[in-house]
DNA sequence: AGCACGCCGACT
DNA sequence: GTCGGCGTGCTC
C-alpha cells in the first residue's frame, strides 16, 4: 500500500519563519516541490510543498490545499538553495521563496495560439485579399493569425469572412517556445590558443560536479567567447545554463553577441521586461524548453531543474550585491547553488573581487587566466597626474596635461574621454555671504546642483528643489556658489576647451534608457569626438576610436573609511582606463590624482595588478577583514536618532558572547539620515571560519523584538560601510 | 505580505 | 458621541 501523505508542510511565500502544515484532500496528488494554492487567513497565496509536516497542528484549524499547479515540481536543489539562501542572509525563507515565485501569471496554463488552416473548400466569391490568404495557406499549415496577416497583407476580416465562407478553419496549436532552443555548435568561435588553453581548464572542471573557475583576463581579451564555449559544453551535455550580468551590462549588444554564437536569441530576464515576457520565460526554464538564460541578478532564482552552469559575467561588480526584500550576494549564492545543484560557475572579470582572487590562490577554485598575445596593446599606458604640481588653474578641472592628449586624439581623428564618477553640476552649493550650505532635509547628504535642469537635487533621496536664485537663509541675491565638479561642470569646461570637437555627455540623467542606448550606438558609431561620463560608460561598451582616457577625480573612491575603497577603486579606474585602445591603436589613460604615492595610483601606473592584490589581501589579512574575516551589519534606524541609538544600546547588551567575535559600535552610520530615517550601525567581525550568519541568528533570536518606528536591517558580508 | 483588531484625534 | 489614523500581530 502506497503511503499518500494526507498532511504536509507548505512553505508559503510570505514573511514567516517556517512551513505551514495544510492537509491534502482527497484525490489530490503533491510531492515535494509541487507548487500550490494554499489559504492563508482571508485569502489565497502561492506556497510550495516542503515535506512532510514539521509541527503538529490542531487538526481544528488544519486547512485543505485549495490548488495544485499543472507544472513540474520544483527542483530539491532550488527548494535547498532557498532554506541555504534564508539561512545565510537571515530572510525569512518565505520571503526568499519569493523571489523565486516571481511570476504568478506563470502557473496558469499557456493561452494557445488561434491559427487558421485550409478545408480545401473553395469560397464562392475569390477576390485578389483572399487569394493572397490562401496562397500563404498552401502549404496546409496551420497559421497564427498574426503571421497570415503579415504574410498576405490583408485586414483580419478578410481572414473573418474566409472562415464564415468555410474556406479556413480555426484550432488551437500549442504556444510555440518562448525561444528556440540554443544551438551549441551553430558558430564556434575560433579560439586564440591562449583562449583555448583557458577553456580546456575549465572544461577540466567535471561537468556533473561542482566546481567553480575564476576567468580571470584583462578586457579585451576575448573572455566571453570562453565563456560562451562552456555554455555550449553544457548545453550538449542537457543541461541549461544560466549567464548573470549587472543590469547596467544587459546591453543589445551581448544579446547579439549570444545570437551570432548560438543561432537564436537567449532567453533574457531582467526589470524592464513585461509580466507576459517573464512568465513565458519562467514557465519555459521549469519545464525545460529554455537552456540558456542572459539574465539580472534576480535570475539566480529562475525555477531551473537541470542547472549545469552559471556564469557570472564581471563578477566584481558592486550591483550584484543588493536588497530585493533580503540583501544578498548574486555571486555568492551563485556559488552557493551551484553547489547545491552539482553545477559549474564561472566568474569572469577583469578586475576580480579581492574574494574570489583568494579563493583563486587558495585553490579553492580554478584560476584561469586569459593572458591574451594582445594584452600589452589592450592595456594604455598609465600616467598620473599630480594634481599638487600639475593641476588645473582653480576653477577648472581638466590638468593642461590631460587637455593637451586630449587635443592630440583629435587631431588625429580619434575619440577622447573624460571620465568624473559624479552626477550633476557640483557636488556642494554655498552662499558665500552667509557661508549656509544646501543640504537635504531628509538625508544627511549635500544637495547637488543640477545646472542642465535647475535642481538642486539629493542623491539618496531623490528631494529635489528649484536652485535658489537668492540665498534660502541670509537673502543676498545672487550669491550662491557651486563648490567641485560634477560631470555636467565638465562638459561646459570641455565646450569652451575643445569647442570644435562633438562632444557627448552620458550619465545616467541625461535620459531614459532607449535615449541612452541610441545615444551610445551613436557613440559606437562615431559620430562624437569627446565623450564626458559618469561610471556609466565604464562598463560592457567597446569604442573602437578611442585612445585616450582621462580620469579627473582618480582619488573620488578613497574618500570614505570603506574596507573596499582600495579595490573599488582599482576596479573602476582599471576598467575605464581599459576603455581606451581596444582595436589596433594602444590607448592611453591619464590619472588626475593628489595620491599618486597611494598603492591604487602605483598599481594603476606600472600594470602592476599582481602587485595591487598581493598588498591588498595582506592589508586585509591585517585587519581580519574579508576574505580574512567575516562581516555583518546591523542597520538600525528610526524617526529620532535617540529610539535608533537607544534600541541599539539594547541590542549590544542582548549580544551573546562569543569567542572570535568583535563587535563595534553603535555609531551613527556614514549616512546618518536618508529620508528622515536616521540610522546606527552595530558591527560584527569574526573570523573566517566562524559561523557569522549563525550567531546573527541567535542574537537577534533572542533580543527585543523593535517596537514602533525602529527598524533592523541586516547586512551579511556588507560591500560598504554605507 | 496583507488584513483585522485596537486604541487616540477631528468631525456630523 | 462616532470615523478613521496606522501600530501590532497573526496567518497552518
Amino acid at each position: 500500500m502506497i503511503d499518500r501523505p494526507d498532511i504536509v508542510a507548505v512553505m508559503v511565500g510570505v514573511a514567516v519563519e517556517g512551513p505551514y502544515s495544510y492537509r491534502v484532500p482527497e484525490g489530490m496528488l503533491v510531492e515535494r516541490g509541487s507548487i500550490v494554492a494554499v489559504p492563508l487567513g482571508p485569502r489565497l497565496i502561492l506556497g510550495v510543498v516542503w515535506g512532510p509536516p514539521k509541527d503538529l497542528i490542531a487538526h481544528n484549524r488544519l486547512r485543505d490545499i485549495a490548488h495544485v499547479y499543472d507544472v513540474p515540481a520544483l527542483s530539491e536543489e532550488l527548494l535547498r538553495t532557498v532554506e541555504w539562501v534564508a539561512r545565510y542572509t537571515l530572510a525569512a525563507p518565505g520571503q526568499v521563496l519569493r523571489g523565486v515565485l516571481r511570476s504568478p501569471e506563470a502557473l496558469d496554463a499557456p493561452k494557445p495560439v488561434i491559427a487558421y488552416r485550409r478545408t480545401g473548400h473553395e469560397p464562392e466569391k475569390l477576390t485578389p485579399a483572399r487569394l493572397r490568404v490562401l496562397d500563404c495557406l498552401m502549404d496546409d499549415m496551420a497559421w497564427p493569425k498574426p503571421a497570415l496577416i503579415g504574410a498576405s497583407g490583408v485586414s483580419s476580416s478578410v481572414i473573418d469572412g474566409l472562415e464564415r465562407a468555410g474556406a479556413v478553419e480555426k484550432l488551437e496549436i500549442p504556444a510555440p517556445p518562448v525561444v528556440m532552443p540554443p544551438d551549441p555548435d551553430d558558430n564556434p568561435a575560433r579560439l586564440s590558443p591562449e583562449q583555448q588553453a583557458a577553456l580546456d581548464q575549465i572544461l577540466a572542471l567535471d561537468a556533473h560536479q561542482f566546481g567553480v573557475a575564476l576567468l580571470d583576463g584583462v578586457t579585451g581579451g576575448g573572455k566571453t567567447e570562453v565563456f560562451f564555449e562552456a555554455v555550449a559544453d553544457t548545453l550538449r551535455a542537457g543541461r541549461q545554463a544560466l549567464v548573470l550580468l549587472p543590469e547596467i551590462a544587459l546591453t543589445n549588444t551581448f544579446i547579439d553577441r549570444f545570437t551570432r554564437r548560438f543561432g537564436t536569441r537567449p532567453a533574457e530576464w531582467h526589470s524592464d521586461m513585461t509580466p507576459v515576457q517573464r512568465s513565458k520565460v519562467w514557465r519555459g526554464v521549469l519545464e525545460g524548453t529554455v537552456r540558456a538564460v542572459v539574465g539580472a541578478r534576480s535570475a539566480l532564482f529562475l525555477p531551473f531543474r537541470e542547472l549545469g552552469l552559471l556564469v557570472l559575467d564581471e563578477e566584481h561588480d558592486g550591483a550584484y550585491k543588493q536588497s530585493e526584500g533580503f540583501t544578498y550576494h548574486a555571486r555568492d549564492m551563485a556559488v552557493l547553488r551551484a553547489n547545491l545543484a552539482q553545477a559549474r560557475v564561472v566568474l569572469s572579470s577583469a578586475t576580480p573581487s579581492v574574494e574570489s582572487r583568494n579563493n583563486a590562490n587558495v585553490e579553492r577554485y580554478a584560476h584561469v587566466r586569459l593572458e591574451s598575445r594582445f594584452a600589452q596593446a589592450a592595456m594604455p599606458d598609465v600616467t598620473a597626474i599630480d594634481m599638487r604640481i600639475d593641476g588645473p588653474e582653480k576653477g577648472e578641472w581638466i590638468a593642461p596635461g590631460l587637455a593637451r592628449e586630449v587635443f592630440a586624439a583629435l587631431d588625429r581623428g580619434e575619440q577622447a574621454l573624460l571620465f568624473l564618477n559624479r552626477r550633476g553640476y557640483a557636488p556642494l552649493t554655498l552662499c558665500r555671504s552667509c557661508g549656509h550650505q544646501y543640504q537635504c532635509p531628509d538625508c544627511s547628504a549635500w544637495m547637488v546642483e543640477h545646472r542642465f535642469r535647475g535642481v538642486l537635487m539629493c542623491h539618496h533621496c531623490g528631494h529635489e528643489m528649484r536652485t535658489p536664485k537668492a540665498c534660502g537663509e541670509c537673502g543676498e541675491p545672487e550669491s550662491l556658489v557651486a563648490v567641485g565638479p560634477g560631470i555636467e561642470r565638465v562638459a561646459e569646461e570641455a565646450a569652451v576647451r575643445f569647442p570644435d570637437a562633438r562632444r557627448v555627455l552620458l550619465s545616467t540623467d541625461m535620459g531614459s534608457h532607449a535615449q541612452l542606448r541610441e545615444r551610445f550606438s551613436e557613440v559606437e558609431r562615431g559620430e562624437y569626438d569627446l565623450i564626458i561620463g559618469t561610471q556609466l560608460v565604464s562598463k560592457g561598451h567597446h569604442f573602437e576610436k578611442l585612445s585616450v582616457v582621462g580620469v579627473l577625480d582618480a582619488d573620488l573612491g578613497l574618500a570614505h573609511g570603506d574596507p573596499r575603497a582600495a579595490e573599488k577603486t582599482f576596479q573602476i579606474l582599471t576598467q575605464v582606463a581599459g576603455r581606451a585602445g581596444r582595436a589596433s591603436r594602444h590607448g592611453k589613460a591619464f590619472l588626475q590624482t593628489y595620491h599618486p604615492d597611494h598603492p591604487v595610483m602605483k598599481a594603476m601606473v606600472s600594470g602592476d595588478r599582481e602587485a595591487f592584490y598581493a598588498q591588498e589581501l595582506l592589508a586585509r589579512e591585517a585587519g581580519g577583514m574579508p576574505p580574512f574575516g567575516r562581516l555583518a551589519a546591523l542597520i538600525v534606524s528610526a524617526n529620532e536618532q535617540q529610539s535608533a541609538m537607544a534600541f541599539a544600546r539594547l541590542l549590544l547588551s542582548a549580544a551573546p558572547m562569543a569567542e572570535g567575535v568583535r563587535l563595534f559600535g553603535p555609531a551613527d552610520a556614514p549616512i546618518a539620515m536618508i529620508r528622515g530615517r536616521h540610522r546606527v550601525r552595530l558591527l560584527a567581525q569574526s573570523g573566517k571560519d566562524f559561523d557569522l550568519s549563525g550567531y546573527m541568528r541567535f542574537w537577534l533570536g533572542n533580543a527585543e523584538k523593535p517596537k514602533g518606528d525602529v527598524r533592523i536591517q541586516i547586512d551579511i558580508d556588507p560591500m560598504s560601510f554605507m
